[in-house]
DNA sequence: CCCTGATTCGC
DNA sequence: GCGAATCAGG
């Protein structure tokens, strides 16, 4: 499939109106959203309401786009009650939107670091983690981001009939 | 695990 | 120019 006129004017139309690169890439059919993503950073338009990027490394510039956000008095449920006893020390009970520390960290809590640990305000995720587990489940699955291929050192697709094949698969 | 965009670089 | 593989993150 190639980036017809009609193509590019559909994903450029596309991307402004908000859709990631996947839902394009769906949308249109014939390409992926590597296909979508590459054709949007040659057409130069790239990061446009696209949260979480700050730029590889450490992005020097970032936009003090101040926005007024409503805040909505979101009603916590009492999942506190679920937090079993506090045997053994800590006499500390910082719960109510407290923070977890290291001293009121129990075992079956999510020891996610959060803040700068050389900072007082550091303190653990504290969500319920699974027994014998370290953190809960979202943040388990950042820790054990699975093995995303290291066997060569960066890109290397010689094969061209592997290509082939995957692209007959993807259509 | 799902997902997002960003980047690299053989083709 | 293209886009898969990979990276980096939520």
């Amino acid at each position: 499939m190639a980036w017809t006129d009609e193509r590019v004017e559909l994903l450029k139309t596309l991307w402004a109106e908000g859709l990631s690169a996947a839902q394009i890439a769906n949308k249109m059919g014939g390409v992926t959203r590597n296909a979508v993503i590459g054709k949007v950073h040659r057409l130069g338009l790239s990061g446009r309401a696209t949260p979480a990027k700050p730029q590889r490394g450490c992005g020097p510039s970032q936009e003090p786009r101040e926005e007024v956000v409503t805040v909505k008095p979101q009603q916590r449920t009492e999942i506190k009650s679920v937090i079993p006893e506090v045997d053994t020390i800590t006499p500390v009970v910082l719960d109510t939107g407290a923070m977890t520390t290291v001293a009121t960290i129990k075992n079956n809590m999510c020891k996610w670091p959060i803040g700068d640990p050389a900072k007082d305000d550091f303190h653990f995720c504290g969500q319920p983690a699974s027994m014998g587990k370290s953190y809960c489940t979202h943040h388990a699955r950042l820790a054990f981001q699975p093995p995303q291929r290291r066997d060569r050192p960066m890109v290397r697709r010689p094969a061209s009939a592997l290509l082939e094949k995957r692209r007959a698969a993807a259509s």
